[in-house]
DNA sequence: GTCTATAGGTGGATAGAC
DNA sequence: GTCTATCCACCTATAGAC
């Protein structure tokens, strides 16, 4: 076993930092950057707001963190796909489970949370924002232009513009399946982004 | 000329309460229900914050208000749509071009943003959004089943369950194309979605 | 129906003791 | 590194004059 660190949604962590970032990512994909303060964190871990401020001055430092963060273990997450599987179907339906573990944790994607206030968020976050965005978009790309080469999987157009369309239907469908509190209404659509993807 | 206030982003009204609605729509759409005050919504219009109490007691019934609005106008352009188009295609474009409407205002879908915040919302909030995302799947889920009926349109499957993933990939493709500000990464989904519907 | 004034609370953030 | 104490800005909301 390489390192079992490499989840999603880890919940053991010795250091302080890491725990703070914890109760902070949970807080945001459930609630949004705007719908959770210090106090939140600070009463969770049973510490003071000023502890908080010690390790993240400011809550975009804060912010900044936990979108990098999350950009890291979703590439290891996506390293460990590569790994795994060979084939494109195999590897995007992994893909897809990755989405669905937050989803079953009546979570929303940090960042598709974050793209949902974009325009109140710190300059820096809104950058390291896209290049999670734009790392996705190009994993995906690389995964459907091989499958399509392969003779995998079947769709016109570029690769890219296609990777696009699968990342945006699959935020859009944990967007909506939030107002329900069902991870059926997600699997549901992940199925039929796959489907669209065979002849 | 029936109604020229059938438009999703309506401009002038004589009413002081819709001038309220429309820019406290306005900020949703681009802040979020957490990242906008009544302070702001006063200030646009040079009143003060008391006076917009009159109208709206709480945040919750401006909320409220709001959903409800939106839902009664989208409705009402559904319905221009049905007399507009016959064919199943062209009502889907017409649908998408709702969509893109508020995307080349730099908005979010009002309902898209309350889901990504769902769970900050007063409960009046989430069931009016629920009723929402509702009526949406219904009216998509009608035309989606006359266009198979009628070998216009191509998808296995029911059509609630597609209308569902129609929806949520609209939804999505708006969501992320919002980190970089670009309607053109929108339409690109968009026309994917229409596309895949085809045999 | 709009205003002034203010209440009562919470937001992020800092100073300084330990 | 964590605490107490505090600052100040902002929040939602209300009372009462006009």
């Amino acid at each position: 076993m390489p390192n079992r660190k490499s989840s999603l949604l880890t919940t053991e962590h010795p250091h302080i930092s890491e725990r703070i970032l914890d109760v902070a990512e949970q807080l945001v994909q459930t609630r949004g950057f705007n719908g959770f303060s210090y106090a939140d964190v600070a009463e969770a871990l049973s510490v003071t707001k000023a502890s908080l401020h010690y390790h993240f001055p400011s809550k975009a430092d804060l912010g900044r963190a936990l979108i990098e963060r999350y950009h890291t273990v979703f590439a290891g997450a996506l390293a460990d796909i590569d790994d795994q599987a060979r084939d494109a179907r195999g590897k995007l339906r992994r893909y897809i489970g990755l989405y669905d573990a937050v989803m079953r944790n009546n979570r929303m994607c940090l960042c598709g949370m974050l793209a949902a206030e974009f325009f109140t968020l710190p300059v820096a976050m809104q950058e390291e924002l896209r290049r999670f965005f734009d790392a996705n978009e190009e994993w995906l790309a690389t995964v459907l232009e091989h499958g399509r080469r392969d003779g995998e999987l079947f769709f016109r157009g570029p690769a890219r513009q296609r990777a696009r369309a699968v990342l945006g239907a699959l935020e859009g469908a944990m967007l909506v399946a939030r107002a329900y509190a069902d991870g059926r209404r997600f699997q549901s659509a992940a199925k039929q982004v796959l489907a669209d993807l065979s002849a």
